[in-house]
DNA sequence: AACATTCACAACCGCATTTAC
DNA sequence: CGTAAATGCGGTTGTGAATGT
């Protein structure tokens, strides 16, 4: 409640702020402004980069702008076949987790694969449902990640539901999009046309390992019920990495 | 050619969580 | 330890190009 009540006024204060900032999409030159200030002198805090590099943008949005656009690290390619049954996958075992997902997916944002999920994929999974195929239904794998997440919420393994079963494919191939002025980085002024780069980031959660180690306190256990959020995700996600080194190790054998 | 509709993607919004003080 | 600020996330909306009528 108390929580809720500072939220409000913080939302106050950034709805004021909101009146004296840019909205709607960048320029390049916004972009150049951003992105030669990030290279130069590192990110800090959003709302610093803001200020510092001119820009009558809200620190978030020059968040946004960064991570879904201007970090070098992304891809400009096309999401491919593979990707494309990664991402069905993925969703079936995390469900609409586009965070996690794109921590699995190298060079692809949460907001890309978001995206790609809501407009193509849900989009051919009902047809093939419409025409009689043998896959599951979008609100079917929805409804799974759901239930599982419902079941967790109430204490429930989530393990029971991750043996599913293994995501269908799909034949469609995708096509590069020129909808925006520039959207190749070999386009832009300044963007460098890297590689992406594929940094793991460390999934064991120090109280997720404890609990799944057994090591269960009286006060942990109240945590059964009212699981967190951030502890779930990294329950999922070790199980997650678990199933994908048990894949690997099989495929050597 | 002009208008309407569809589509893909970018960006915003509200809220939850994390971090800093 | 409590509070404010910052960050991160997912759902939703806005925008502009492509396509259809």
């Amino acid at each position: 409640m108390e929580r809720r009540k500072r939220a409000m006024v913080s939302d106050q204060l950034e709805q004021e702020d909101k009146k004296l900032m840019r909205k709607g999409l960048w320029s390049p030159d916004e972009d150049e402004r951003l992105y030669s200030h990030i290279t130069h002198y590192g990110v800090g805090t959003w709302s610093s980069v803001a200020e510092l590099a001119g820009l009558k943008r809200s620190g978030k949005s020059c968040r946004l702008r960064w991570m879904n656009y201007l970090q070098p690290d992304l891809s400009r390619e096309p999401i491919s076949k593979q990707e494309e049954d990664l991402i069905v996958s993925l969703q079936k075992l995390l469900g609409n987790r586009w965070s996690a997902i794109a921590a699995r997916m190298p060079g692809r944002t949460d907001n890309e694969i978001k995206n790609y999920w809501n407009s193509r994929i849900k989009k051919k999974l009902q047809q093939r449902m419409n025409t009689g195929g043998n896959y599951q239904s979008p609100l079917a794998v929805h409804q799974t990640a759901e239930e599982r997440d419902a079941d967790m919420n109430t204490g429930g393994n989530p393990k029971a539901d991750l043996y599913g079963q293994a995501a269908t494919t799909s034949e469609v191939q995708v096509h590069h999009s020129t909808t925006t002025s520039y959207n190749n980085s070999a386009d832009h002024p300044s963007l460098p046309h890297q590689l992406p780069l594929f940094t793991g980031q460390p999934l064991l959660d120090p109280n997720a390992a404890a609990i799944q180690n057994g090591e269960h306190t009286a006060a942990q256990s109240s945590l059964d019920v009212s699981f967190s959020k951030s502890h779930e995700r990294n329950f999922v996600e070790e199980y997650v990495e678990f199933l994908m080194s048990l894949s690997d190790d099989l495929q050597e054998i």
